[in-house]
RNA sequence: GUGGGUGUAGCUCAGUUGGCAGAGCACCAGGUUGUGGCCCUGGGUGUCGUGGGUUCAAGCCCCAUCACUCACCCCA
């Protein structure tokens, strides 16, 4: 037998229908706050994410599905969906009628990953993103979907953790008080940290290592280190999330694992997925633009981790799909022709009916009825067809009333209705 | 990439010192020539993950491999 790919999974019927109850919730909201669908693809020239998330960072330098096509290029299925839509931002000049655009998008993505609880190589986003909003109220306005999201969808448990990581004005300030602090302390960081603290030392922050954490508790905070602008742009982001009452933790470790990021950065992390805490990310990345080709455009984006949201919510929320309205089993060939012509008549008419395509005792078909939970069973064998009226049997009440099978369909589709 | 745990029926799982492959649920058929749920009777539906090895004999022991799973790492 052949399996599918490790770290895929097939959505099944029954467990679907949660995936549409999400999507459902989570497009109407984003289109209530002005955000429109757009649909790339999930391949990309691998160029463009190893520009765009950073050649140093974990996904590019091992986590890609990257392969040579037949023409010689080299194709990158996609690790995250922000760098696509940048690029279709910019190919299609949408800065030009605009600069303001608000995108959102739903898909999969790809990484190369060990799996484990809540973690796929092929898993979903919600994808968001602002272009040209340089204020700091789109922030708190996302951060704020997000949180009615959440809401909406019932998931209780979850906290939002912000922090800004500065700018290219302060960021460098706050990196050499940051090195000067780690080689003080380098006899205590683990061997990861020793390795992160040259390449990007704001990861030893990030760091779940015990003693790392007791290495680093009194490094310096970013926080501290912002220049004028970016602490009034994260002070008006917090006193509105305030305002907004939006439960928010500052959280001065947290530190996004992608280079673009820029000032405000934000998580809701979950305690119900084991080490898979964070459901969402995202934050603001106002050089990405410009740096992949563009104008300078300021740029705020999140993604939700669908899979996750799917995980946190299935423990709680059951949603099943609708039974039909109508069975109809059927005894013998010309039994069958009324029943399939009535059938499809029926579903024409937008009623969800079902009937027995093969040769069933009434038993078994009755049974089946009652397995897929049919409201009502319509009964066709030699008898009805012999005295011209079917039987209808209310499921619930066991009630039987018979109706003549000519205008059978018409009588039924009002009956049903009714 | 590293480490631990687990792979037996559709599902959840038993399977003793190595000795004929099992249970519950589900499913199918019948009890009722044409009436579901409850009940009764019957039916095992299987490449014991896969490939080797040891043995008279392997679900069980050994080696390899694949998958699932949890954690590290990283992230949604």
């Amino acid at each position: 037998m052949i399996q599918l790919i490790r770290g895929f999974k097939d959505i099944l019927p029954g467990e679907v229908e949660l995936w549409q109850h999400i999507e459902r919730t989570a497009v109407d909201l984003f289109t209530t706050f002005g955000y429109g669908e757009i649909r790339v693809p999930i391949m990309e020239k691998t160029e463009l994410f190893a520009r765009s998330i950073g050649e140093d960072t974990d996904i590019v330098e091992k986590e890609m599905y990257t392969f040579t096509d037949r023409g010689g290029d080299q194709l990158t299925l996609r690790p995250e969906a922000t760098a696509s839509i940048v690029r279709a931002y910019i190919q299609h000049k949408k800065y030009a009628d605009d600069p303001v655009h608000k995108l959102f998008t739903i898909g999969p993505m790809f990484r190369r990953e060990r799996p484990q609880k809540g973690r796929y190589r092929q898993f979903y986003q919600l994808d968001v993103e602002a272009f040209g909003i340089a204020a700091p109220y789109i922030d708190a306005q996302m951060i704020h979907m997000l949180h009615l999201l959440f809401e909406r969808l019932g998931v209780s448990q979850t906290e939002a953790h912000i922090n800004s990581l500065g700018c290219p004005e302060c960021r460098p300030h706050f990196r050499e008080a940051l090195l000067q602090f780690l080689a003080g302390v380098e006899g205590r960081l683990c061997s990861d940290c020793l390795r992160r603290k040259d390449r990007n030392p704001l990861r030893v922050l990030d760091c779940k290592v015990p003693d790392c954490r007791d290495a680093v508790a009194d490094a310096p905070a970013i926080i501290d280190y912002l220049c004028t602008d970016c602490q009034d742009h994260f002070k008006t982001v917090t006193q509105s999330l305030t305002r907004l009452k939006v439960p928010f933790f500052l959280d001065k470790r947290l530190v996004r694992g992608l280079d673009y990021y820029t000032r405000t950065t934000f998580e809701i992390q979950t305690t119900l997925l084991g080490a898979q805490s964070a459901v969402a990310g995202g934050g603001r990345y106002d050089g990405l633009v410009e740096a992949l080709g563009g104008p300078p455009t300021p740029a705020i984006g999140f993604a939700v981790g669908f899979d996750r949201l799917v995980e946190v919510l299935a423990q709680s929320l059951t949603i099943t799909a609708p039974s039909p309205v109508l069975y109809i089993a059927a005894l013998g060939e010309e039994a069958k022709n009324v029943a399939f012509d009535c059938a499809i008549h029926l579903g024409q008419a937008g009623l969800r009916v079902e009937m027995e395509y093969g040769d069933k005792s009434l038993k078994a078909q009755m049974k089946r009825a009652n397995r897929l939970g049919a409201a009502h069973v319509l009964i066709l064998g030699e008898s009805e067809l012999a005295t011209g009226n079917a039987v209808l049997r209310n499921m619930a009440t066991k009630a039987q009333s018979d109706f003549p099978l000519d205008g059978l369909a018409n009588a039924l589709e009002t009956m049903l209705r009714g």
